[in-house]
DNA sequence: TTGAAAGCGCTAACAG
DNA sequence: CTGTTAGCGCTTTCAA
């Protein structure tokens, strides 16, 4: 790859197909770029052209004199984090990409981990080289969001970027974790539940943050023991339940940041000989379905549409002129067997 | 985004640092890509002034110019099926993009579900809108990759595709499944086990067939009972388990085909209250440490370098000149305590 | 070793 | 409504 393609030699260009219609250069451009006002019968010539040529038009000819690329950055920080535990960011990918793809824009994927990578995309970034950035940012110092915020490129960020409201300048796209909490803790509540506990996921995550405080606001007397640290992952829900159980062994209910821990507590739960959700009700978080299905008893959980906050970020990112406002997508309990 | 970025304006130019430094374009031009045969003093200053002005080279000029474009398309098919259940492209997707930086390489994801992508998807690809395509092909019955040869990109495969030895015209990468699979066998056997069952990964994928292939290396003789088909999820391990243990109540030891059903086997083992490894030792594949040590017990099985595979297929794709040929990367047992 | 000049393929005024 | 024209920023001969 140091030389250009040859197989894919001879692309015909704009002059070919307007050649071939009988055309100019610019009629073609108008037709192929949409225009209005081109007489019908000449429009016809020249798609007639572009098909019998496969022409297609040279993205970086076209880029050089509008200043566009259609291209969009995607940055997914610290992969090695959470990118491979959950399918979370898959599915988000899932909805950017359509999105992308529909409005024939490239999605250029750029993963990070370390200080010299945030230099890299920053540079990167800042070159002008894609229309704007989506972004992660897993971690409340990640200073990464920051940087990006400085290389001047329209971004969204997925999920509440760990700073300050107000001191945002960027949109974001996030579910509404603590209202989705709420109303977890809410419905173990209903349930006649009275010592619930809660296992929390990585806090230096904001969704974390969001989720304990969305289980306080229900529980605001809930002593600390009922809360254990997670990290969003089987063994830590695991392990949290443990805590959980020898500390208080009276709790009847649990309501995990996400259904991966969940998954965990419901595992240490049939391990200690304790009945689900006769002895302890569980909710989970997310509704990751291959997870929630799979449990046994299935998860009651929290479902977020993950799919399309990813398809809402790509909308926001490229809607200029449209609602520039961050965007919180509602959350709804799903009850199966848990809770 | 129907406008250029304001912000991030009047980035400078070639023309703007060669002012800056006293010099033409071309010689600009040429300590930037790095040519040799500029006086030291010259380039110095060039240097100079290229960080004094912060400047970055316009992809689009310079590809209009070359006809490179320093991109390179990742197409994943399918994303449903098993990227999200499984870290596994992840995993790819990190090595790929670690490799791809560290040349100054584009990554452009492509993400197909359906007929409709697998046009638009050709259609990009013959577009010549990147340098080469990194494909994985999922299903032995994707028709993506055969229309991705047609395209007339290079491309590399990521996991063999599904068609005749010879065929193909473009390298793959993969792991040596097939002997993977016998040493997970093998190191079974010689724990003088003789009631061997197998449960396979999803059928239509090449490095399920491969393993199921290597299980029967070393066992010609195995009774068909003692193979149930899973699907490399935690969900198909349960069921085949379940499947083998009403078939077969005798078996004494079970290789599944990656670690997610291994750990889906354990669970129904310990369901049934068989202990493991004294009553049936379990071996699983890929080593997805995250699972492997994480189950009860931690779960012996066959290591693959994922994430070197992914680097491997970008820098075969990237090598012109260098071996076009595919290569299959060794494996290696990882013994723990389930077997 | 360096500079001048000629485009790469496309869009966007501006005329007609 | 259509064509003409002038570049976008860069690399690359070709001369000097």
């Amino acid at each position: 790859m140091t030389e250009p393609p040859t197989s894919a030699a001879a692309r015909p260009t704009l002059e070919a197909v307007a050649a071939r219609a009988g055309v100019s250069r610019a009629t073609v451009s108008r037709v192929v770029n949409g225009d209005t006002g081109v007489r019908e019968a000449l429009a016809e010539k020249v798609r007639h052209a572009v098909d019998e040529l496969g022409y297609v038009p040279n993205r970086a000819a076209r880029s050089l004199v509008t200043r566009r690329h259609d291209a969009v950055a995607v940055v997914i920080a610290e992969p090695e984090t959470r990118v491979f535990a959950d399918p979370f960011f898959a599915l988000q990918l899932r909805g950017i990409s359509k999105e992308l793809t529909s409005r024939d824009i490239q999605l250029v994927l750029l993963l990070t981990e370390g200080r010299d990578d945030h230099e890299r995309v920053g540079r990167y970034l800042s070159g002008g080289h894609v229309d704007g950035a989506l972004v992660f940012s897993l971690h409340l110092d990640d200073p990464l969001p920051g940087i990006i915020q400085g290389a001047g490129v329209p971004t969204v960020f997925g999920g509440r970027p760990g700073w300050p409201d107000g001191t945002a300048t960027s949109p974001y796209v996030d579910c509404d974790n603590r209202g989705g909490a709420r109303a977890a803790v809410r419905h173990l509540v209903s349930l006649g539940r009275t010592r619930v506990a809660h296992i929390t996921g990585a806090l230096d995550q904001t969704s974390a943050v969001d989720r304990l405080d969305g289980f306080r606001d229900v529980l605001p007397e809930a002593d600390d023991a009922y809360v254990a640290e997670g990290d969003f992952t089987p063994a830590g829900g695991e392990r949290a339940m443990r805590e959980l159980l020898d500390r208080c062994p009276d709790v009847d209910a649990v309501f995990a940041a996400n259904d991966l821990s969940a998954s965990g507590a419901l595992r240490v739960l049939h391990e200690r000989g304790m009945r689900v959700p006769e002895d302890v009700a569980v909710v989970g978080f997310d509704d990751m379905v291959p997870v929630a299905e799979q449990t046994s008893p299935p998860l009651t959980t929290v479902r977020q549409d993950i799919e399309e906050m990813g398809r809402l970020m790509a909308r926001i990112l490229l809607s200029r002129g449209g609602p520039e406002e961050s965007v919180v997508l509602p959350t709804e309990l799903v009850r199966r067997g848990s809770a």
